[in-house]
DNA sequence: CCATTATATGCCGATATCGGCATATGTCAA
DNA sequence: TTGACATATGCCGATATCGGCATATAATGG
């Protein structure tokens, strides 16, 4: 039992989501849900391969899916994006804010200068 | 020259931020720069492995560094995370308004059903 | 029952990945 | 210069991944 060379996708939804034909395939199911052959036909990849895509979106929870006759109908279940999404809005401050954070950086050492003469 | 088997690691910021060690590191810069001994003292990982998740990491921009005497200083650069902030955010109201937006097509169901009663 | 449609699985090859260990590179200090 | 410190790289092994192709499974229609 050899230590794992890499953390398998099928564990989380951040592995999950960086495989950019699964992202593309989370996009169209937000739109609603489709069976199988019609995100293969927009997608234009071959069936098996989307399954298989699936298949990891499936096991992560990121869709359900329901039998509907002989089609498989998947559907979003936005749920496990959440811990991606807490992630990452921490470090919005990180490119959104950037300059306005060193200017108030900035405002605190001038304020503390000013302390300063003031004694 | 054989299809690619995978999408490379380095190529973008939503692959490099699927490993957790990775993120971890990023958690730990954003509370500010840090040397690689810093990192490595922290993580408790080999200094190796911290420098080669470095290298990924500078590689798709997510830190920049800086030579200080015979260190180098890893600091965040948040820039290429505003992507993947982008794209999850588009999936916000598929967990929190989740029933909120069911409860509206059933209403809107209601509506043609009373629609219909009033030809 | 049989053929067709819809989807999932299995196996394969090429390659990328993580982690381990040894070692190269670079910088300071005496 | 020599040696200690800080970090990066190289090579290796084990394994996981994506995509291709063939095939299994499942449900429907005739």
């Amino acid at each position: 039992m050899a230590a794992m060379a890499r953390a398998a996708t099928t564990t989380d939804a951040f592995n999950a989501v960086a495989e950019p034909r699964r992202r593309q395939i989370l996009d169209l199911l937000s739109a609603g849900e489709r069976p199988v052959n019609d995100l293969v036909a927009v997608l234009g990849l071959p069936q098996p391969l989307v399954s298989k895509h699936l298949r990891v979106l499936r096991e992560v929870g990121l869709v359900d899916v329901r039998d509907v006759g002989r089609q498989r109908v998947y559907c979003l279940n936005g749920r496990h994006l959440k811990p991606i999404h807490d992630w990452v809005k921490a470090y919005e401050a990180s490119w959104s804010r950037r300059f306005e954070r060193l200017d108030d950086v900035l405002e605190e050492l001038k304020d503390q200068e000013f302390k300063k003469k003031e004694d």
